[in-house]
DNA sequence: TTGACATATGAGTACTTATTCATATAAAAT
DNA sequence: ATTTTATATGAATAAGTACTCATATGTCAA
């Protein structure tokens, strides 16, 4: 195999990894709840009706892989999505599976 | 919950749908394969150096998920991608992935 | 300092899923 | 008709993963 190739199989391992980041229900749910703006974790699990260990494991994850920023700000933890490029991902996999129902 | 964010969660759920298509090295590097142009079977299966009966397998899921197409010619089947939006959806991921190493 | 609150995390479990192996189906060639 | 070739598929297995439960960590209030 070409070095060129293997980079290119490389490049799709990393594609890989950045769907399987939206391809869990919580994770996704917990996208889009900071699609509008920052949310502390307790918010997070009551707005999605989970529980507090099961949002933090998946905000870990999604820390892991820059998808959402922290910020701490007394007892609580403030998270936002990283940036828009999350934003935009989000959008047109959303956009696609609801006017295509793929 | 209203009817409203009823309809927003099964949208939600549709949308994973969409993005664990894309979230197997198998599937997406079939779906990279197929980005070029048309194959069979055991083309694709040499091509990603993986068993013939694998690859079906996950043939079977792309067209459960209307992602492929597939047409008889001889003994051969032959495989497409669908439509463009499999290519944008495809291409988004590819060029956020490679660009941000996410 | 102690207690209450917010979040994080390790271990265990249940569930999903990607592969292999064996075999079925189907078409072409002999 | 029988064999060969191409593809599909059911069952079993192995690996991955999302949750729960218990507990740790960290912060503020009293």
């Amino acid at each position: 195999m070409t070095e060129h190739n293997h980079d290119k199989l490389v490049d799709i391992q990393e594609t890989v990894k950045l769907f399987k980041i939206f391809s869990d229900y919580t994770r996704l749910r917990i996208i889009e709840l900071l699609y509008t703006g920052e949310k502390c974790v307790q918010d997070i699990a009551d707005s999605l009706e989970t529980s507090q260990s099961a949002i933090s494991h998946q905000l870990k994850l999604l820390r892991d892989m820059n998808v959402v920023r922290a910020r701490k700000e007394g007892k609580q933890v403030i998270y936002s999505l990283q940036d828009n490029h999350i934003k935009e991902i989000f959008l047109i996999g959303y956009s696609h599976a609801t006017q295509c129902k793929i």
